[in-house]
RNA sequence: GGCGCCUUCGUCUAGGGGACCAGGACGCCGGCUUCUCAAGCCGGUAACACGGGUUCGAAUCCCGUAGGCGCUACCA
């Protein structure tokens, strides 16, 4: 029997980070057993449906390098299969018309509520005469639910946390087919997983309690169990689900503050899984190699930003030269509209490389290479420097370097030091002054790498108009 | 409220009865290096929720308590 794992967004807005979670382990699952992965939208809710959804799902999951087999299959498109389905099992007596009203549906909720009872359906159009049940059903508007045993327990086993079990007086007649013809979330995921020959269901540990009711469907259409895992949901660090409040939780918003997709995958795979050894960097096809059900722990664990900027950090520093350029290059153009060309890309690069921990840094450290800088006076007198010493001091240097023809780092900064050495002054002083003259800032890559990378005219004119607003 | 899931350093985790006065990583703190900031290197801080069992022996097994989280819709 071939593996087949999937995934099951619905687009009902910006794809989520526990959906990439999710479908990281679907993925790799499906990988490593030479099985099939399927993409499956289920977009049955017509009323939370957000237009551009489902592209934003494929987009990512692209992106994440987390291509389906499979897909991606519609649900809306699958109407008819659902309706046949719930169809032959009201013929079978495992479901039921209902013409339950919202209001009463509310009020009877509301009562069992107060009694302290489980507030599920009461089961009011259990015992209508299936004829006349038909029949209303032609001209009044109905939902089908599933009939759950009034008795007994139903019983699954998770790959993740073992036996778990539920009464069957606690579950609800669940409504499987909505009187606006969609089928519920749950008919629609039993049925197509079983048509699909879905072997593994994995989904987040808020399904939990509704899998007991898709057990029953299962064994309702007299169709074999897959198996099923939930994994344990991703929490805030005030161990509330992830929400937006405390900073991103859209996969969309990671690619544009400029995480890499390989860093995210890393830092998720950590996510209740652990490599075997403790590595703790490892590429998505080590992954593939070492997922193992087994290994993850059901507890929920908290998604820590720290240490996702520490990994996009690490990979960062990993890559090579041209590689890092050539995503800088085009995360500039899509996200900034900047066009640099590659040679000052790669000029730049090394010198950042191990100073960003995002991509969204680049321009902040690296935009006084292509951008133009302004000085106050009060900015360029650092360190005490006083307006008379910083005149003393730039003009010497510009002095110095106007005539230099090998305008090299190495050279620059020999000269320099020669400098500070014949007037008795403190290197790092006159660095800074030159630094905040060159990059307008007091933080900035090596000076003389810099200055090399930004060429002698420009930098020159950058000495000499510092000079000048000093002065 | 009912039902369910969960509980090792601040965080991610290793651990599956003796190898653990609990290991790694992030963070934090200190040091080295140093033209700023980083990076790098070295060192440090810090945990088995609690209470009962079982056992010669428990972080590891069982029960209970507490706490956290989830579900309780014609949402997924």
């Amino acid at each position: 029997m071939q593996v087949k794992t999937r995934v099951a967004p619905s687009p009902t807005g910006a794809p989520h980070v526990g959906t990439a979670y999710i479908a990281l382990f679907d993925f790799a699952f499906a990988r490593k057993h030479g099985g099939k992965f399927l993409l499956r939208i289920e977009d049955t809710d017509q009323k939370r449906l957000v237009k551009g959804a489902e592209e934003q799902i494929l987009d990512v999951l692209t992106w994440l390098g987390l291509t389906w087999d499979e897909g991606p299959v519609r649900q809306s498109e699958r109407l008819s299969i659902y309706k046949e389905h719930v169809e032959r099992l009201v013929k079978k007596g495992r479901a039921y018309y209902c013409f339950c009203s919202p209001a009463r549906l509310e009020e009877s909720r509301h009562r069992a509520q107060k009694k302290g009872l489980p507030p599920r359906y009461d089961g009011l159009c259990r015992q209508l005469d299936s004829v006349v049940a038909e029949k209303r059903a032609k001209k009044e508007k109905f939902v089908i639910r599933l009939k759950v045993p009034e008795n007994g327990e139903t019983v699954f086993k998770d790959l993740i946390r073992g036996e778990i079990r539920f009464e069957n007086q606690v579950i609800g007649d669940q409504v499987l087919l909505k009187s606006d013809g969609y089928p519920t979330y749950h008919l629609a995921v039993v049925v197509d997983d079983h048509l699909m020959e879905v072997t593994h269901v994995f989904r987040g540990e808020d399904w939990i309690s509704s899998t007991p009711k898709h057990v029953l469907l299962y064994e309702s259409f007299g169709w074999p169990l897959p198996q099923f895992a939930h994994f344990p949901v991703l929490r805030e660090t005030n161990r509330s689900k992830l929400s937006k409040r405390h900073g991103s939780v859209g996969v969309l918003e990671f690619r544009e503050e400029g995480y890499l997709p390989e860093a995210l995958l890393n830092f998720l795979a950590l996510l209740g899984w652990s490599y075997p050894g403790g590595k703790d960097i490892f590429s998505l096809d080590e992954f593939i190699k070492e997922v193992d059900l087994s290994r993850v722990s059901s507890s929920a664990p908290i998604f820590d930003r720290e240490k996702l900027n520490w990994m996009n950090g690490e990979y960062i520093r990993r890559l090579s030269v041209r590689e890092l350029s050539r995503r800088v290059g085009e995360y500039l153009q899509a996200y900034r509209g900047i066009r640099l060309d590659s040679k000052l890309l790669e000029g730049t690069v090394p010198l950042v490389r191990e100073r960003i921990k995002k991509l969204a840094e680049f321009e902040d450290l690296a935009g006084f290479f292509f951008n133009d800088v302004a000085w106050t006076r009060d900015k360029l007198l650092v360190r005490g420097e006083s307006s008379r010493s910083a005149v003393e001091k730039l003009g010497a240097v510009v002095g110095l370097l106007s005539d230099e023809k090998k305008w090299e780092a190495e050279v620059l900064e020999r000269k320099t030091r020669a400098l500070v050495k014949r007037n008795d002054w403190k290197a790092s002083d006159l660095f800074m002054l030159m630094r905040v003259a060159v990059t307008g800032r007091t933080i900035s890559p090596p000076l003389f790498e810099s200055m090399e990378v930004l060429g002698k005219e420009k930098s020159l004119a950058r000495l000499s108009g510092a000079l000048a607003v000093v002065g």
